[in-house]
DNA sequence: ACCTCCACTAGAGTATCACTCTAGAGTGTT
DNA sequence: AACACTCTAGAGTGATACTCTAGTGGAGGT
């Protein structure tokens, strides 16, 4: 459990990068803050891409965990709506350094093989969601559409709106709007027949 | 009507961050395709960020322009929304290279002014979105909230569902979800009195 | 004890690039 | 002619991401 050098420089990384946005970081500031040599630095990463990328996969690696595990395998329809909501916003706000990282970065410019593991990681998740959503809509109690778009509902929506407060645009707290971002998406996916089963 | 250094640069400057991003992208590069100075790049704007923000609001007014173009004041409920889905699905695949530029890029490590300006931009949007939108609230066909959170039910799951395509992840044209996009919308949003109304 | 490896550290050196500076060309105004 | 102003030119500069060479220390074998 002693923090190595790569670790410290991961943590570095991360807290430089959200002082200083990806351009303004500086691998001299992120060596300084972890006490390591421009050597290691090199040795352990590539370069400050690499550095960024896997800081990016470990942060969305931690957040999808947390959202999987909000999704009880025996809730409803609208239940795990409203858990996958509420665990998204939690998250973000108490993470919202990661938060940032994760969502404000551009993943325009990065490698290949980075956006391969991205992928990999977004169908794991997309697993984990399927496995509590498809008999749901096998017993009609969710609109058939496909994972994208589903995921698009429920995420969607609440990115868009956590932006302002994590560009620091609105202080308020985003989950203040839980409640309305849940009662539409359960409107837009659950099927009405069962419309507030469990208000 | 002839095309200026200024444009030149812009017009360049699109291109390049298109092809190698923000931080791959050199002022050389851009200079070189728009046969311009050195000299008459800094005059024209002080940084590459200066450069890149000035696209951005252009674009972004463009973008705007087209969207709230979309909304005839005399539309239904139902028939704003799928107006506003579809006018955000047809700019996004329209014009790629904006959108990518517009959605994929890193907002974070932004000026202040260009914030502000920002700012102002969405609220002239969201201004022209009310008018429309106000109405229907008073008339019941629209259940109420914030604009925010209105606004990011539209224009959030499409937001989401279209970097699958921007990125080049995913070659399908987003508007083949189009219909389902807009089911769900108007699921969400109007009110079930009426629901249907327009097919 | 001694050797051998190898992961890791160290920091001087280099190439690239955003940006600055000084000079001047073109154009219009008085 | 003289001046003012916008724009062009390109050499020069400082910062910085990354490279290179030379270690150091500790684990494992003999």
């Amino acid at each position: 459990m002693t923090t190595t050098a790569r670790d410290d420089l991961l943590a570095a990384g991360l807290t430089v990068f959200d002082r200083d946005g990806f351009e303004g970081a500086t691998v001299a500031a992120i060596r300084n803050l972890a006490r390591a040599s421009n050597g290691s630095f090199f040795h352990f990463f590539g370069s400050k891409k690499e550095l960024a990328g896997t800081l990016f996969l470990e942060i969305l690696q931690r957040y999808h965990a947390s959202v999987v595990s909000a999704l009880d395998p025996g809730a409803g329809a609208s239940e795990g709506i409203a858990r996958l909501i509420r665990a998204h916003l939690d998250w973000v706000v108490n993470n919202r350094r990661e938060a940032r990282f994760l969502f404000e970065i551009s993943r325009a410019e990065w490698s290949e093989e980075l956006r391969d593991a991205q992928r990999g990681e977004n169908s794991r998740l997309a697993e984990g969601v399927e496995r509590w959503r498809s008999p749901l809509i096998a017993r009609g109690e969710l609109f058939p559409m496909s994972a994208t778009v589903f995921f698009s509902q429920i995420v969607g929506p609440a990115q868009v709106f956590c932006r302002a407060w994590l560009s620091g645009r609105d202080r308020s707290d985003p989950r203040a709007q839980a409640d309305t971002l849940i009662a539409c998406a359960i409107r837009a996916l659950v099927t009405s027949d069962r419309n507030g089963e469990k208000k």
